[in-house]
DNA sequence: TTAATATTGTGAAATTGTTCACAAGTTTGA
DNA sequence: TCAAACTTGTGAACAATTTCACAATATTAA
């Protein structure tokens, strides 16, 4: 008698990786949709969670979903649907939310102030470390409990207190500068209120919130009404 | 002599209208982008830009560009380029900025009140005329010089004032409860900052400006930094 | 034990979005 | 007047993304 083919039966690894497959932007703009799902799941008790419920969550299809989390790994478990506890923490590990992040903010005006004070953003592990003005008035008070430096210190300071994430809550007109210095301090990931294009190296990752971009894409819709539109 | 057949001279209909076309999501928001970019060019004195310049503005491609602005028409002159001004008034009319628009606000909070003080939304034609509150101590009282109004009174407010957009600015948890007041009274374009899902009729067009989501994306490229992304 | 039902994971098909490539038209300079 | 240099507008090719469809597997109930 011969021996069974023995399968292998190592740790499958995740589709992006085995594939050198690309994840688009839009799907980790929708991991996040499933995580905030899972998480409103578990509060209300569920244990496991189909493809389909999950997607009511943000108008998508279950195979959207589906495909979604196939880029990281099989977490599903046939005819039963995804464990919600374990798939929000597999989610959690890919977006980087199992851990904290040291964050500076740049510009304390009125957004920057409404940041400072949101209890969320620490919740989820983003700890506001440092503010940076290059208004006299404001420079060595402290805001909130946070002492606020100068920009002149900027790059220095960043380096110090080991930060991840910048945001920029400037004026557009001080937007790129103050970048250049965040990116000479090392720094990769940075979020931007600015309603400006900036430029950085191909390294460094830009998110822009652009409230005047979502203004402009309502009244285009207010002025489009009636016409046969994509959305 | 025969008589020369006249061209059919009539205006021609944009290529979105023609065919019925959809204009994506995206589309719409380059089309800011251009606007923009178009601003800049015209201060600068620039009087015709070609597609290859005005698509540096944003690293898109010249075929990008064309390409959008043709659902729209045809706007420029082959060997020269398009005409700042006027292509700029004519984004201005597609995206409904040659007009003003009425805006109420409803949560009078952190985000509300930068946003009520922000000077940039006036000068592109979206009024905050009307806030909103639930909390006795913001109710009658001038904020920056508009009054807070009871939440009670939203829906009717909201028609009398003849308001197009709305801004949302309440917590997560009452969010979807001013909605349904904002859709009842009429109100077709909602931004919406809580960090939650909303449901409203398909002939309400609602955008979502969610930080939490922008710091996770940041967050997971931090994570996955040296994998092989698409962004 | 079996049938009926549920649900994942994933190639393949369909759809949507982007880039190419070039004819057509404009300008500039000799 | 002509040629060289530009640049638009757009169909067609290409690429990316989404949806479909179904085999594989688990659960439930009889
Ligand atoms: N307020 C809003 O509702 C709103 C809406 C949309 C966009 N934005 C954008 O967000 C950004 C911030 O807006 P805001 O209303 O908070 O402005 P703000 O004027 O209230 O605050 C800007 C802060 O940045 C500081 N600053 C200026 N130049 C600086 C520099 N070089 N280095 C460090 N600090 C500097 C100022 O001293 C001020 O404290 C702007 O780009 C604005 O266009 C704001
Ligand atoms: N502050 C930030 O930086 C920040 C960042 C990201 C997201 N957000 C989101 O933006 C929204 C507003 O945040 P905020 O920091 O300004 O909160 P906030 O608590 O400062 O303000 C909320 C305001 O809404 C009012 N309100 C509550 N329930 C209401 C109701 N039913 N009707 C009318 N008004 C009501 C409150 O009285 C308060 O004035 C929240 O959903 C928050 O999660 C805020």
């Amino acid at each position: 008698m011969r021996s069974m083919v023995r399968q292998a039966h190592h740790k499958k690894e995740s589709h992006a990786r085995l594939t050198g497959g690309r994840v688009s932007e839009s799907t980790v703009r929708r991991l996040s949709l499933y995580y905030r799902g899972l998480s409103t799941f578990e509060r209300e008790g569920y244990k496991t969670i189909s493809s389909k419920d999950l997607a009511k969550e943000g108008r998508l299809t279950p195979a959207q979903v589906r495909k979604d989390l196939s880029f990281f790994g099989s977490f599903g478990t046939r005819g039963l649907g995804y464990p919600v506890k374990e798939l929000k923490e597999k989610i959690a590990r890919i977006l980087g939310l199992n851990r904290t992040w040291n964050v500076a903010l740049v510009g304390v005006g009125n957004v920057g102030s409404a940041l400072v004070s949101y209890k969320e953003f620490p919740k989820q592990g983003f700890n506001i470390k440092l503010l940076f003005d290059n208004d006299q008035r404001k420079i060595n008070k402290n805001h909130k409990g946070i002492q606020v430096f100068d920009v002149k210190d900027l790059a220095s300071k960043l380096k110090e207190h080991k930060i991840d994430l910048v945001i920029l809550a400037v004026p557009a007109s001080a937007a790129q500068a103050v970048t250049d210095d965040v990116v000479s301090a090392g720094v990769k990931s940075i979020l931007n209120f600015a309603p400006t294009h900036i430029k950085v190296p191909d390294d460094v990752t830009l998110r822009s919130v652009n409230m005047a971009m979502e203004l402009e894409h309502l009244s285009f819709s207010l002025v489009n009404k009636g016409y046969p539109l994509k959305f």
